[in-house]
DNA sequence: CGACGATGTATCGGGCCGATACATCGTCAC
DNA sequence: GTGACGATGTATCGGCCCGATACATCGTCG
């Protein structure tokens, strides 16, 4: 999951760990809470020893003095060609991690960058999924009540609640895409194996990228 | 996590393995998917070390064969007093942890075993974190949504609006905590330190558990 | 000039997960 | 009858990720 994160946020800009990590708080803020250094660090330097991101050298504008101080500080690390397709690869095979909690809320941030015949197969695998924890709770709410404490089924049908919000949401999602009008047009660039289908958003408003 | 839900489990009856999952999944279905033999196992040989549970005996009734096969099968587990000591420690002290989804949502499903001063903290805890992450997502969808794609914004605001709903929840749940008109009663039972104050429901209305 | 908070990199122990293996039992089809 | 199948049941292993912790630099404000 980090690993998919990580290679999707150095597409749009190199950058080093710190700021990666504000940048992954920002964008999953609504489904976690922040990510961890503990796994931050040791996940780049997996990604660097697969050849998947190098470590970008800070140019350091000439005018400062060379080495005086030796200088270690931030690494700055930016994805390789490997990186994108294993970005690609990572997108392309959905398996049943992309549909719980995390992994769907990781893989939807990142929409921008999947072509829409996989946005379709993920959201309509989401809702498979919460319409099942749905059942579930709806069986424990009917057949096994009398069972659980008051407290226990507060919590489920709080729970049924959100699963039938959701899958509302997931339903609206899925007819946009089906009909072309979906939030925003996927990206173009990144080479290395362009999105094969940008559905055009007919009626286009689709938010700047840059002012 | 697991230690706390198998602890209160196994305060409402023995149990081997293979059950406590299928009872925790009923009771924390609506928070997690299903908890893991590679955690559960594991876990329950901590606590057995630590003289939290013990094996109970199959008892087999006598009128069978009685070691023909050898019959190794099914390992019962039962809470013993350092173990339900343990329980209530970990009820009383409410660290971070406390209030993140999976933490809260363990503590709420054991609220029938928690004292009512220690159900409030919890909520109010629980009310204030979502507060914090709702007012985090109201920045970036206020000052951040330029630097952003159409759908990590959707994915925000279907999160804003989990965590307004969250919250609201939580103050009807606070609202009866304080007015006495909790779910439902504390258990009595469990030797080993009895709550100490069981919320009389004074309006009587609990949702009908059947028509 | 020293305290403080933001920035920034890094490690360590441990909890939990998914995959996997293996054994027993009842039931139903062939 | 017998063999396939699904439920029951215990267990391990590699790996991801987290929380705690340590440490160093920089700008700012009292």
């Amino acid at each position: 999951m980090l690993e998919f994160a990580i290679l999707g946020l150095l597409q749009e800009a190199p950058m080093h760990g710190y700021e990666l990590r504000k940048e992954l708080t920002a964008k999953l803020g609504a489904i976690r809470a922040a990510i961890s250094y503990g796994s931050l660090y040791p996940t780049l330097r997996r990604l660097q020893a697969a050849g998947w991101i190098t470590e970008a050298n800070e140019t350091p504008t000439v005018s400062d003095v060379p080495a005086l101080t030796s200088r270690r500080g931030r690494v700055v690390y930016k994805i390789t060609a490997e990186g994108k397709e294993r970005f690609a690869q990572l997108i392309a095979q959905a398996g049943p991690e992309t549909y719980d909690d995390t992994g769907f809320g990781v893989h939807f941030a990142f929409f921008a960058r999947t072509d829409q015949a996989t946005r379709l197969r993920i959201l309509e695998g989401r809702r498979r999924k919460i319409e099942e924890r749905r059942e579930g709770l709806r069986d424990v709410l009917g057949r096994a009540a009398e069972r659980l404490d008051a407290y226990t089924l507060e919590l489920q049908r709080h729970g049924l609640d959100a699963c039938e919000r959701e899958v509302r949401w997931l339903e609206e999602l899925i007819a946009n895409e089906r009909s072309g009008r979906a939030p925003t047009a996927p990206i173009t660039g990144a080479a290395g194996g362009r999105p094969e289908d940008n559905s055009p958003p007919p009626p286009g408003e689709s938010r700047e990228e840059r002012p």
